[in-house]
DNA sequence: GTTTACATACATACGCGGATGTTTATAAAT
DNA sequence: ATTTATAAACATCCGCGTATGTATGTAAAC
């Protein structure tokens, strides 16, 4: 029974969808392709079809939620802002905020996060890291220049700091099993963290000539 | 050839050994138990003799990690101290530094943190993560009792946030490839964090007018 | 009529667990 | 002190299940 374009479109998203859940409850490794397939109603056959193999369709996945991760790079990328460290703030918020309400973001982050380095799942996380480092690095970049960052840490420093915190943050989250407002604790510790990183305004008796 | 006691004990170190190198590296779906007999010079008789199954194996591996978990929680357990805050703020730092310096005890975490939960990697971590935040939790709750806490932040907040900081930047850390020095920089992100839980002494102006 | 989009069937390989064989430490008996 | 019996500490081998990949069938879409 051959189905039309639409429907084989349909298929292969219903095949991606089930792979979705079952790499995140049961684990990338321990996942079998006819557990999937007969998740998403279809046989081995539809499965092989669409893809080559397993590292295939973890590809596939990972291109599938690409666009949502870079767009939220993106949001942060904004250049010649005059506030950068602002900037910083409102788009880790706002990330913490869009990653909370979105299930699909929160299953790819478990499936890259918790799969073995050697079946490409770090590699993504590298991937993203990269991108995620080189943006954060640059906006901290505009901060320093401005004379807005503090002496205590280094650019570099800054933004390995921002990564690790977040990273943690979600992982935390996910492995409690969200037993704690994510987007509003974060927030919150954000802000306040932020605070650490920029150059004390002036108080009283400090000399700080620019 | 039947050894003696000794003999036996040192293989099945030696089986734990192997199984720790390739957990981490392979990971533990991908391991296959005649990988780590043969790295370890014996065949899979007698890991089987040792051990039940590769789920023993990973539990034997866990109960051998135990006591230096222990002892790192311990001694952040000191009831009654008169600066909570500060044994915290020392406890955490101390740990970076033995971290850094325990190549088994990162095997250990990567093995733990990388594995999929229903291969009983997530249970152990929950489980380690449980003790730990209760100790903490109670550090914590002491510190607030003495009115040293800020009321930014409840006492469980800043329990959640002190573990998911340290476990963000650990991960981080061990999957940059170790890049960036981890316990040096950790101990002063501690350091400056730590003052965002205390609750101010007394500055003239506390509030930030924008 | 040809290609698409699958389902079905089968061939292969691999890892696991257990059965069994073998050697030797160790204790008990002599 | 020597012999004997028992069990420890493995090595070797094999059967089984299971996942994977491929080859083929087939009905509908183009």
């Amino acid at each position: 029974m051959r189905r039309s374009k639409e429907d084989a479109e349909q298929t292969r998203q219903a095949i991606l969808d089930a792979a979705e859940e079952i790499f995140c409850s049961q684990g990338v490794a321990a996942a079998t392709l006819e557990k999937i397939s007969h998740r998403a109603g279809v046989t081995r056959g539809a499965l092989y079809w669409h893809f080559k193999d397993k590292a295939d369709l973890l590809q596939a996945l990972h291109d599938r939620s690409r666009p949502v991760q870079d767009a939220m790079i993106r949001a942060a990328a904004q250049d010649g802002h005059e506030d950068p460290l602002g900037l910083l703030e409102q788009a880790a918020t706002d990330m913490l905020v869009a990653f909370e309400q979105d299930a699909r973001q929160q299953r790819m982050f478990m499936i890259m996060n918790f799969t073995s380095p050697d079946e490409g799942g770090a590699a993504w996380l590298r991937q993203v890291n990269a991108e995620l480092f080189l943006t954060l690095s640059s906006l901290i970049g505009q901060a320093e220049q401005k004379g807005e960052l503090t002496p205590d840490f280094s650019p570099n420093e800054v933004t390995v700091i921002m990564i690790a915190t977040l990273n943690g943050f979600i992982s935390d989250w996910l492995r409690s099993g969200r037993l704690f407002p994510l987007a509003d604790l974060g927030a919150r510790l954000v802000k306040r963290q932020m605070s650490l990183f920029r150059r004390e305004k002036l108080t009283s008796s400090d000399d700080v000539p620019a």
